[in-house]
DNA sequence: CGCTATTTTAAACGCATGTTTTAACTGTAC
DNA sequence: GTACAGTTAAAACATGCGTTTAAAATAGCG
């Protein structure tokens, strides 16, 4: 494997679990098992190390996440659990890409939108705007009524509930492991998670 | 004003701003106008600052927040709006206390969760176990038919979108005041947000 | 092989961090 | 006024950080 490729996964798997300021570049190289410089050679600097981690995701995630938002919006009568299911194929597909990798880039998208004052909002709103672009239209598809401004704000309590839950779920399973003594992953948190969302998206409009 | 009020007033802004990790000592002692050495002094390392900031606002939070949800126990049929609203003038109380008292509390919680790798969940519900039972009992209350698996669940969806929402609530607040030309506050924001959990935990069992 | 371009390595740089030290200052009680 | 505890002050400490440098090692190719 080359030593871009070691940096990469050894960057992604702390930064996820440590956060992009609490990972050190030593830290990186050292799990990775090549040289401090490596880094900057390769990458540049550490915010470009940092880009690269999450577009590697991005990458591949975005078309397939495109696709069945568009597919939703094909439908008659979409609801919005319907949308919102449309995430879970396409999250899931990362393990393919990499051991943990729904739950690894979860995680990274958590950090990135508490760890860098905003830096990945813009990161992510100015390079994948169609994703975005068209999850705002399966939704409004799905629920009509709700205003624009409604709408911003339960699609943001939305991202925070996902990004938040993800960004801790190793702890939160955990805990769930000692309480109710039962193994569970990631797809069951997935699973335990669309309802609420989608209720929440749905709430009346007062 | 004494020099360890100066430290807390300053270091809980800084913090509330740019996280624990991301403000050092010396942001601020200067925006306090105290030396350096006081922090260590008074309050003996970092990490004891960060515990007294935080308690600052907990002992004065903690129990209106009992008692407000007492209340909503102590009735006939509460709903799931009714329990969440309870949590919304105990909040807001915290105005009286300083100045943008409420929003700099939720940002704390909303940094303490996702900087410091649960070491905050760990401090609340240690030191403040009577809040979260008496929040457990009410919803339980308002709505019997979840199972603890699937409140605990919820609650910690909820958890999330309060926090990561006020963690990034000033952003969120330009943004909406771009996009729809309104000047609106922390307490529409609470006043949005409440349907929206309030929905989500009352998500259909299925 | 010999040359060149690429990559890896070890070391150092400059800087910022939390903490500690030691001396100076302040107010209070006798 | 002197002695003393409490507080503030300036300086230095040790450590860890991202980055840079310059030499060594490696790989690709005619």
């Amino acid at each position: 494997m080359s030593t871009k490729n070691k940096i990469l996964d050894a960057a992604e798997e702390l930064f996820a679990i440590k956060g992009f300021n609490g990972t050190s570049l030593r830290e990186i190289t050292s799990q990775a098992e090549v040289n401090l410089a490596a880094v900057n050679y390769h990458f540049g600097s550490k915010k470009e190390l940092i880009k690269a981690v999450i577009s590697r995701y991005m990458n591949e995630l975005a078309p397939k996440l495109e696709k069945a938002l568009l597919d939703v919006y094909a439908q008659e009568a979409p609801t919005l659990h319907q949308v919102f299911s449309a995430f879970v194929q396409p999250l899931l597909s990362l393990n393919e890409l990499r051991e943990n990798g729904t739950s690894i880039f979860l995680q990274l998208l958590g950090r990135g939108y508490t760890d860098s004052q905003g830096f990945l909002r813009w990161f992510l709103t100015s390079q994948y705007p169609n994703v975005i672009e068209r999850f705002v239209q399966a939704v409004q598809r799905a629920y009509p009524d709700l205003t624009a401004e409604q709408m911003f704000w339960r699609l943001h309590f939305t991202m925070g509930t996902i990004v938040f839950t993800m960004s801790s779920s190793d702890a939160l399973l955990d805990i769930a492991k000692n309480d109710f003594s039962k193994n569970l992953g990631v797809e069951d948190l997935i699973q335990q998670v669309i309802p609420y969302v989608a209720s929440g998206v749905a709430a009346p409009v007062c």
